[in-house]
DNA sequence: CTGAAAGCGCTTACAG
DNA sequence: CTGAAAGCGCTTACAG
């Protein structure tokens, strides 16, 4: 005689809020009720719902649920006008248009708010019409410490959560801050700078800004310079600071014409902002040639890099951060993920290879 | 008298199938017949179903898809077998996985399958055990060219898009390759040893593996670093090639000695795989301190980078390219989309303080 | 405090 | 070659 075995095959098949309104002998606007704390329910009859959803591992159905409910989800996005059309801020709309158009099926809109690089007060009025559409959520860059913050205490207060892209400011409590360890890339730069010039040649710095204590992550990277030159440096020159307000070509020649007929020993310079090609259009004019290393990709250097002006590029990466901006923050709108306080982005060592 | 104005406001609703259908006369499921080619329709009818779409510019509902349709995708994933727990090839899992839990709401199931990188046949035995599992797509690194296309001609027939990782292979027709521009690559690890090496100075090129010849992305890289040397390189030394088949210390210490004693001029050896720290030792126990530039942030190798042994590495970004290769493999499943043919990743030049 | 029912847009098996 | 209808799992407005 044969015997048969059958197997009963465990699919695994998805629990649904149905099976769970079964076994709990209720109906499943009950469950629904319970599971999303709308409207009361006996507390008994809550307590078994929660515990079967609990035994039956239960996981809500996206598809269905976003078929219902197709809420649009409006992002507010704060970030620096471009100045032209290569310039480093052209980068994070794209961005985030490309998240969203990966965030299928959930429905994304991000309204964008552009500041003056020019003028400071320009970042408030912004926001103040960012504000008047009631975003479910923010993305921004903090690049002025002080206005930051005033918007922030707004944003706070309205619980609307945000996330910081490119800089980081303290004492505020984004959801996220995507961007470099701007400290870190500071030592990196300078490694840079350290490893292609002569130990007994000295090295100047430049800062281009115009105000140098609000602006944040050009005084990390300062950091991050002098902690590698004390701590692993091999060079053995001074390091010589210049602080530069202007980005014009005239008022950056005065100042380094300046500097450097006072300090001849200068080997290298290291600029601490994307404005590198100012510099390097100095010494080009002047036929220096100077290790030159600073910030940011974009047009401008890269011709420099090119040429050979720039020695190294330390750069972001802002399409895939504005990218990941905007994917935590739909994340947590759609799915209330708790989501890690910093994300640093690893930085691009880049020379002129890295273009061809 | 007051007028009022009223605005139509064009909510931008969703087009639905059923609103072709209306407009076209017919019913839905005609409508869906066109769109998915499955079924006959009346020439005429199908053209002017197709023609509503693309006036009312029809995007499917993916949540209401999902819905009715949970397929679950298998994926089979053929990589090398990592060697421990900190080699390259630990990485791709993770970012296979990871790339999984962020695909909800789709269903997604990898099948990991490990080739041992001993063995060359291994690597048909496993692809072997995929194949049995059918799955929907495929994933691999074809690291050795003739076992690879054996492999592929059988995707091919059965159809099955695949998807190649790490390294690219000639005359094959995978849905896409994530990872380096191996020659650009190349090149990169050229211009970083000619910056810090003297110009009169020889530069030793090692190549480690069984099989050069059947190794890809080991011959593109050589052919960067020559390429680098013969257009715009400074430096004026020899260039000399050794290739050493295997990475046990005393093989290459007898290679490494043999080369190093007949040409005295060498300052500095460019490595053109991941396996640096094997030269790196050999530096180290021979008390000598050659420029060294290599591939890959691998444990063993970040050690001799913190130690100053090794100066720089060109790095791929494991995690992220096995990321990428299964959102590819997902999105081209699930909504049938064109893919360019090659996704090129920028590589990561790298020193002791990115580590920091 | 709870249940029954409709409906989101798409797909599919069936009937013709 | 085509249509009518059921159903995927969840949410919601309504009735009680």
């Amino acid at each position: 005689m044969l015997h048969r075995v059958f197997f009963i095959i465990n699919m695994a098949k998805q629990v649904r809020i149905k099976d769970i309104a079964i076994k709990a002998g209720v109906s499943a606007g009950t469950v629904d009720r319970v599971l999303h704390n709308r409207g009361e329910v006996k507390p008994e009859t809550k307590e078994l719902i929660l515990k079967i959803a609990k035994e039956l591992d239960y996981k809500p159905n996206v598809a269905a649920r976003l078929l219902k409910a197709p809420a649009e989800y409006k992002i507010g996005v704060l970030l620096p006008k471009p100045v032209n059309d290569k310039s480093f801020w052209t980068n994070h709309p794209i961005g985030i248009n490309q998240a969203i158009a990966n965030s299928l099926p959930y429905n994304i809109k991000a309204d964008f708010y552009e500041f003056s690089l020019e003028h400071h007060q320009d970042f408030l009025q912004r926001a103040e019409e960012l504000m008047a559409a009631k975003p479910h959520g923010v993305i921004l860059a903090p690049l002025y410490k002080d206005e930051s913050q005033t918007f922030i205490k707004r944003l706070d207060e309205l619980k609307i959560p945000y996330v910081f892209i490119d800089t980081n400011i303290d004492g505020v409590n984004p959801l996220t801050y995507i961007g470099e360890d701007a400290m870190k890339s500071g030592r990196i730069a300078a490694s840079l700078v350290d490893a292609i010039t002569p130990v007994d040649k000295d090295i100047l710095i430049v800062n281009i800004a115009k105000s140098l204590v609000n602006t944040q992550h050009l005084n990390s990277r300062n950091q991050g310079f002098m902690a590698y030159f004390m701590e692993s440096g091999l060079n053995k020159g001074l390091k010589i600071n210049v602080d530069i307000p202007s980005d014009k070509n005239l008022e950056v020649k005065g100042k380094l014409d300046t500097v450097l007929s006072a300090n001849t020993n200068i080997g290298a310079i290291l600029v601490s902002g994307s404005r590198t090609y100012v510099v390097a259009n100095y010494l080009e004019n002047a036929g220096l040639d100077h290790v030159l290393v600073g910030y940011e990709s974009i047009d401008e250097n890269i011709k420099y890099l090119n040429s050979g002006t720039i020695n190294f590029l330390v750069s972001q990466r802002p399409v895939e951060q504005a990218e990941k901006a905007l994917q935590f923050l739909v994340d947590h709108l759609v799915n209330k993920n708790e989501i890690p306080n910093n994300h640093f982005q690893p930085v691009d060592i880049v020379n002129k290879e890295w273009f061809k």
